[in-house]
DNA sequence: ATGGTAGGTTGCCTA
């Protein structure tokens, strides 16, 4: 039996979250790192900074500017895919298989913009169907799954600061919390974070830049997400949400999410 | 009720 800890987390800009990055390698040390928002195309990857800190294999999907996922793991990987579920060009999927022959799926949803209505806002709708096309795919998976990363939705009343205040707010609103319930039934997923952590337990992955102090009225969201395959269920081993992350240095407006296996 | 910040690459877009 092994153990095996994987981090997801959700950096905005890989360049300028070195520094934390080395941070979080150096507190949690995991197996593999799942980012998204890397904001940089694979030629501007920093790859030997992150081969110092001990990740000589990356696997990288980015582009110019915004957007961009990567794994960053300590023992050889293999690319499996990358799927284009918004079919418009945009980095937002990398999967690969581990050695163990589980696939390891890194997906950043898209935000989906500031207005919750498809007619009036096209990227709500590009968000909605993102993740109907997740759902198709996810309809016929047979391998044992995990799959990540920032999804841009916090399903529960308790993944918000405010259910009522955040109801009409892009990631809570009723038809995103019904897709990804959708896509969460699509394969039976389990969510690693509420088998850990059950709700109604406080449990927030973002809190926005737009306060001086994310701590003074806690308006953070679970937008950021681990969940398994139901066959993997059993391998659960621990989940932590790195909230003091918010606090280092030049954050990101997401901390990292820690899930382990024992396998 | 509004506007607030951060990053990348500009004189603005996305989050």
């Amino acid at each position: 039996m092994s153990r095996l800890k994987i981090a997801s987390w959700n950096i905005n800009s890989v360049r300028i979250r070195l520094p934390i990055i080395a941070q979080l390698v150096k507190d949690e040390s995991p197996d593999i790192i799942c980012l998204q928002e890397t904001k940089a195309q694979n030629a501007d990857f920093p790859l030997a900074a992150i081969q110092r800190l001990g990740y000589p294999h990356m696997i990288l999907n980015g582009q110019r500017m915004h957007h961009g996922v990567a794994i960053l793991s300590k023992q050889p990987l293999v690319e499996e895919r990358r799927f284009d579920w918004q079919d418009n060009g945009e980095a937002r999927h990398i999967g690969v298989r581990l050695p163990n022959g589980i696939l390891l799926e890194n997906v950043y949803v898209p935000a989906g913009g500031d207005i919750p209505d498809r007619t009036l806002n096209p990227k709500f709708g590009q968000k909605l169907d993102f993740v109907q096309r997740m759902t198709r795919w996810s309809e016929s998976l047979r391998d044992p799954t995990i799959i990540l990363g920032d999804f841009n939705i916090a399903p529960l009343e308790c993944d918000v600061w405010s259910h009522k205040a955040l109801l009409d707010v892009v990631s809570h609103t009723p038809i995103e919390v019904e897709a990804l319930t959708g896509l969460m039934q699509s394969h039976d997923w389990v969510d690693v974070a509420r088998t850990l952590v059950p709700a109604p337990q406080r449990l927030y992955t973002w809190w926005s830049y737009r306060n001086k102090d994310h701590t003074v009225n806690d308006r953070g969201r679970r937008l950021d997400h681990v969940w398994v395959s139901p066959a993997m269920k059993d391998t659960l081993a621990g989940f932590r949400v790195l909230e003091p992350a918010r606090s280092w240095e030049k954050p990101s407006d997401h901390v990292p999410l820690i899930a382990e296996f024992a396998l």
